[in-house]
Parts: C-alpha cells; structure tokens; sequence
DNA sequence: GTCTATAGCTAGATAGAC
DNA sequence: GTCTATCTAGCTATAGAC
C-alpha cells in the first residue's frame, strides 16, 4: 500500500499551481481553485485551514524545492564549474515545462501577492543569481563578469518565458537555454 | 485657458496606470482605483461608462501611445539603422521609467486580463520584435541573425524589468540598455 | 475527508441628489 | 462632474451533516 494520500496530494498541489500561475493571487478565487481540484471550497479549507494564503505559501514551497532540485543542485555534485552551469540550464529546461512555459513566483508577484511573497521571491532569486556568478566567476576568473553574467543569464531566462508566454511559443526559451549553454562552453574552453 | 479638463484627464490615467501596473488587472479592485484617483467609484463610472475594463483599455491605449512614440518612432526618422536602434533602447529607457520600472503590458497578462487585452499585447510585442530585427538585419545583413538578435533583445529588456522589480534596483534595466548599445556601435562599426 | 448550505463581507456597478 | 447610498453577484471562510 503505497501511500495514495501524499500522492494525491502532490497532484492536488500540482492543479492548484497551475491555477496561480495562470491567475496570479487575486486572480485565483476560490471557486477556479475549487473546481480546477475538483474539491469544494469547504475541502480546500480542510487541505489547507490558512485558506488561499496557505494555498500558495504551499505551492511556492514546492515550486522553490522543483528550483533547488532541478536548478541549484547541480552546484553541489563538485562538478567543474562549466559542467555544473550547463546541467543546471538543462535543469531551467526542465523547471519551465510545457508548451506555454511561465514563472510562478513572477504570476504571484503582483497586487496582495507583493507583500505576502515578495521577499521569499526575491531570496530566491538572489540565491540563483548567487550560484551563477560563483560558478562563471570560477570559469572566467574575473568577479565583475561573473556578476555581470548572471544577471545577463537570468534576464535571458525571464525574458524568454515572457515572450514564450505572449507568442505562445516554447522556442525562445529553447533558443535562449541553447545560447546560454553555448556561452559557457566557449569561454570554458578559452 | 489651456483646457484643463484634458490635462487633468491625462493625470488620471496616470494615476490608475500606476495601479494596474501594481496590482493587475483582477488585483486592481474598484476601491483601490478609486481611492488612487481620489474620485469616487460612481465619479471613475462618469468617466469611464464600461467600468474597469474600460479604464484598463484607456490606459494600455495611452502605455500603447508612449511605446510608439519613445520606442517605435525612432526608426521612421530615415536615419541609418544603428542610429535608429540606439535612439530606440534610449526611449525604453525613459518609456520604463522610475526607481523601480515593470511593465504594465505584464502586469495585466494574467487572469481575466489575458482574455480581454491578450491579443493586443501581443500584436504590440510582435511590432516591437519586427522593428528591431529589420533594423539588426539591415546592420549586419543576415536575416536569421536579425530576428535572433531581436528575440535577445526583448529578452533581455524584459528580463531586466523583472530583475529590477524583484531586487528594487533599477541598475539591471540600466547596464542592459548600456550593453544593447554597446552591441549595435559595435557591430555597426564592423 | 468530503460535501451542502450559508454567514459575512467586498466586489463591480447604478440611482439619483446636488 | 461629484457625491452618498445602495443593489446584486461574487468573494473568503465556516458550520455541521455524512
């Protein structure tokens, strides 16, 4: 008997996510989380008694551990720094799936959503800009350029997922993880 | 009397641009536009006969405005290409303006905002890409190239806006724009 | 753990005085 | 052109049966 109910609610949490990405936290009311999950609001209130609040404060804690595993995690398998980048842009491929791929936090961080997540997003970010510009500083072994990369790398990414989002195509981000990885290939092997 | 009625109408949109771009559109809720403009919700009704949607079809219709004027109309100048460009990155500069830029375009793109200005947004974000990538191909003469570097662009500009918002720092707008520049001078000048 | 029913409130929108 | 007062619908959240 293989623990159905973790299960369940790994795929409960999976809908409402889809739903707060779509909406973002206004948008999401209770009755499109209801009938996305295919729960009654009263359910929802037994899954989660913090309400719509808690909703999210849940989905954005497994969206950061998706980020850890498949994005952050590369930096500490003591890979060279080159390797351990392009594994974790694959993993950006990964994180961003589906065919109009887009940013939870970005969908939460707007209106009630600001002041409620706004700082756990941003800890976030800081900490994927961080491990960036550690491992291209490691690669080109000049500081400045590898802040300034990182940031050009998460501009690209973000930028990327906007333009999939409005023409509604994968291809940017595709062409955008490819470019970057070719980056670090080059200025790994100079 | 230099008709204030208009002038003082121009500082309304204004006023609830600021909203909308804060909160989205399902996050702007009447009160909170009212209490921005400092007119009641019956007095935005006189204004505005179709509610909140019309307020927000004024408002991207004015942001639409700004970015042909800024961003656009640069490269209807008759000037060389590279010219026309930089002048163009220089007005996204001013059309995201402020200590922390976004982009009300994004703000409203999701919930009910997808389905009501979706398809504008787009076709403002295709002009947008198609402006930069007949300029960059005429640069450096390689129509893939163009559109690629287009693609890039808008990436990076957009992916800035989101890393200025997240970390309250205007810089990331700033140094992209300065290397956008930097890109074009130095491939006009091959 | 799930539901129906509903409380209490806030949303968008209108009526009508001034 | 602005307001207060108010309508209805939808919101978040809860009570209580099963």
């Amino acid at each position: 008997m293989a623990r159905p109910a973790k299960h369940r609610r790994d795929i409960l949490l999976e809908k409402l996510s889809g739903i707060f990405r779509l909406y973002g936290y206004d948008g999401a009311s209770m009755s499109v989380l209801s009938s996305a999950s295919g729960l009654s609001k009263a359910s929802l209130y037994h899954h989660f008694p913090g309400g719509k609040q808690e909703m999210a404060e849940k989905v954005l804690g497994e969206e950061g551990k998706r980020l850890q595993r498949l994005v952050l995690e590369p930096f500490d398998a003591h890979l060279r720094a080159s390797n351990a980048l392009i594994n974790s842009l694959q993993g950006v491929g990964q994180f961003y799936d589906g065919d109009q791929p887009s940013c939870l936090m970005n969908s939460v961080m707007h209106g009630t959503g600001v002041a409620l997540f706004g700082q756990g997003i941003e800890s976030v970010v800081s900490a994927w800009l961080r491990r960036y510009a550690d491992a291209y500083t490691e690669i080109c072994g000049d500081r400045l350029e590898g802040d300034e990369w990182a940031a050009y790398a998460l501009e690209r990414i973000q930028g990327a997922l906007i333009l999939s989002r409005v023409k509604s195509e994968r291809k940017f981000l595709m062409r955008c993880l490819d470019e970057l990885q070719g980056d670090v290939a080059i200025v790994a092997a100079a």
